[in-house]
DNA sequence: GCGACAG
DNA sequence: ATCTTGTCGC
């Protein structure tokens, strides 16, 4: 792919903010995407005392989720973890991360939120903007807003409600665990974003885009038997 | 002022 | 995110 920023990254958090709220307008809440064949999942780390910031990208058939191709690179980290502008530290790598695939995915799957945000622009927001990809975010824990009781069953969800605006939906993906909290990044409408991820979970309480994604970037090496490119299993 | 706080 | 063994439960 070739995704370009059109803004600067050393901002400090007064004009990421700012940066954000204008950004934020620009985001399509309603569907605006084709047939889905092939789905990226993206992953971030650290290494080095968190001096390397470490992007994995997975590219999966849809829906069948076999593997299609994979990415890891790595950059030096130039922004610090605070809650609200994590797009600031770890997009820029993720965007290496796509540039690199031989395999163009048609929708992307964040680690994180997108519009579960303070001003509605959360990771999957900035990098499904910048990529002009349809995007979801999917988070393991809550950032802001809150919610009704969810029940235990798979596939119950609720909306998360934020100031009196739904801005999300907390999933049970997987029976009797922690739910993820799914939301819009770019070009996904909020239904559609929870059907998709249920669509990628299995059964599991993470997509396995995700689920991918980390175990390209840490897990033991691939290729051996049968984890390489075209197979299902994890 | 106090607690919460995506990865 | 990351550092890490055993262990409780289905």
């Amino acid at each position: 792919m070739d995704i370009r920023a059109t803004h600067r990254w050393d901002l400090d958090e007064t004009e990421a903010a700012r940066l954000q709220s204008d950004l934020a307008a620009q985001i399509e809440c309603a569907d605006r995407f084709g047939a889905v064949e092939r789905i990226a999942g993206i992953d971030l780390g650290y290494e080095d005392a968190d001096r390397i910031t470490r992007a994995a990208v997975v590219v999966l058939k849809f829906p069948e989720l076999t593997l299609l191709d994979y990415k890891v690179v790595r950059k030096p980290t130039t922004f610090p973890y605070v809650p609200g502008y994590l797009s600031f530290r770890e997009v820029p790598a993720a965007i290496d991360a796509l540039n690199a695939l031989s395999v163009d995915p048609q929708m992307l799957f964040c680690d994180g939120n997108g519009t579960i945000h303070p001003r509605r622009f959360g990771f999957a927001c900035h990098l499904g903007l910048l990529a002009d990809l349809p995007c979801i975010g999917v988070a393991k824990n809550r950032f802001i807003g809150s919610h009704e009781p969810l029940p235990e069953t798979q596939g119950a969800w609720q909306p998360i409600i934020d100031h009196g605006e739904t801005i999300g939906a907390v999933v049970r993906s997987r029976a009797g665990v922690k739910p993820i909290y799914v939301s819009t990044g770019h070009r996904v409408s909020l239904e559609s974003a929870i059907r998709l991820t249920l669509q990628c979970c299995r059964g599991f309480r993470q997509p396995d885009t995700t689920r991918w994604s980390h175990r390209v970037a840490s897990g033991p090496p691939l290729e051996s038997d049968n984890l390489g490119i075209g197979s299902t299993l994890l």
